[in-house]
DNA sequence: TATTTATAGTTTATATTGTAAACCGTATTA
DNA sequence: TAATACGGTTTACAATATAAACTATAAATA
């Protein structure tokens, strides 16, 4: 009846870094702080599990003399999204 | 950008025992325990939690001489489920 | 008619998870 | 050179989910 839920993509603010990161290819640190309104501490611990998971890849560099930490998907990510999407339908389509 | 997720929604089998009381109209304690295939402890609980909340009514009652639970949405529950149906749609039209 | 098994649910203890506060290192500004 | 800001990480704590253990009654069985 109902698909399971990815739990690693069930959660407010990985679903919303997903979100982000699907749309746009590639999003900074900052960027994803900025989008989600999420503390910094809070989004490190989140970027950390999805990239263990291998649904995002994640690279330190400068802008500048400035430390910058990009993120963007992986075809597991975007595949795990999918399939998140497709299971979440089995709970929202109640009425056909 | 993105819409605050009900948390009381946000859990996948509170979730799961909205979707089904959102068409169903109203069932009871077994009949959620075999849609959802969660252990009855963890049902218990989460009604209970729905129930506080006055997204879902219970009424305890008898079937022949064996207890009985009935549960059914109220308005309450039905707007929080939509309102939450419109949070998760924030996340997942990334692409238009 | 005791005793076991099944049913319907609740209580609770534990494990997991989410979150922000506190922190670190470097750069910029006063 | 002291103070402030920026970009992030570590951690401690709070909140949550979950199942194991339990209660109460009914039905079956020996």
């Amino acid at each position: 009846m109902f698909k399971e839920l990815n739990p690693l993509l069930h959660s407010e603010l990985r679903l919303g870094i997903m979100s982000i990161l699907i749309s746009v290819e590639e999003a900074d640190f900052v960027f994803i702080r900025e989008k989600t309104g999420a503390t910094a501490g809070n989004i490190s611990v989140q970027i950390e599990k999805l990239s263990e998971a291998g649904y995002i890849e994640v690279n330190k560099g400068f802008l500048g003399k400035r430390t910058r930490t990009v993120c963007k998907m992986t075809q597991a990510g975007v595949a795990a999204f999918e399939d998140y999407v497709v299971a979440l339908k089995s709970y929202l389509d109640v009425k056909q």
